[in-house]
RNA sequence: AAUGAACCCUAUU
């Protein structure tokens, strides 16, 4: 089983989803909790709902009372699978919550346009005592962003400085994203150029708050200059 | 051998 198990984990890392599931119905021994947890991220990313459904149903029987890390797996399954009802009874299900959990069920609630209910999510999870990591931080820029909430974007801003939380190309990207949908065109500019490694994400995110805010030309400044830097559009 | 992050999806029409 741990020869299997680390096979599919090998193909989960590896983005080759279909082949992990592929691999998971041809096992000839028992899965275990560890090999249930990586077919549950590639139910995730393939959008498996219903083999991630009966996942579901196996653990149960493996243990009554569903562990963290397995509770958190079937959590971000129906998170990407976007069944968000589904979701939110995990959420309700998992009685220890780490910071996994947490972000998990507040980047669902994002990308099921029910930003609101993320940045709500976000302080129960501080009034619990748990704090925030550059992770959790990224999803909650995002419900910013698509709700316009420039001020808990500003705070979010300064809790990054003041906690001396490590800003990666990841972090950088969602605060320029929420500066700009913000409308906040120079914050969003002064991040960029404050970031020492961008992706095409970073320069995509700059240049559609440019656009969408009446700048056209500028983002297409930005993109010359984004082909001179050696980045491929997409 | 095991769980959460950007962009797109969700802009425009």
């Amino acid at each position: 089983v741990v020869s299997w198990t680390g096979l599919i984990s090998v193909c989960v890392k590896g983005g080759l989803f279909g082949e992990a599931l592929s691999l998971f119905v041809q096992m000839d021994v028992a899965p275990n909790i560890a090999t249930l947890v990586s077919v549950l991220v590639a139910c995730g990313r393939t959008g498996e709902l219903n083999l991630g459904r009966s996942v579901h149903g196996l653990l149960h029987k493996y243990e009554g009372s569903l562990g963290l890390i397995a509770g958190n797996a079937l959590l971000d399954m129906y998170v990407k699978c976007e069944r968000i009802n589904e979701a939110k009874q995990m959420f309700k299900e998992i009685f220890v919550k780490d910071i996994v959990t947490w972000t998990s069920i507040i980047s669902g609630l994002v990308q099921c346009k029910k930003p609101k209910e993320a940045l709500e999510a976000f302080h129960d999870m501080q009034s619990y005592g748990m704090d925030p990591d550059k992770v959790v931080l990224s999803s909650v820029l995002s419900a910013c962003a698509s709700m316009g909430a420039l001020d808990s974007g500003k705070w979010i801003h300064q809790y990054i400085k003041r906690k001396n939380i490590e800003q990666d190309v990841h972090i950088g990207t969602a605060m320029v994203d929420m500066y700009a949908k913000c409308g906040c065109l120079d914050m969003a500019l002064d991040v960029f150029h404050d970031m020492p490694y961008k992706n095409i994400q970073s320069w995509n995110a700059l240049m559609c708050g440019l656009a969408i805010h009446g700048h056209g030309r500028s983002a297409l400044g930005y993109f010359n200059l984004m082909v001179r830097t050696g980045l491929k559009p997409n």
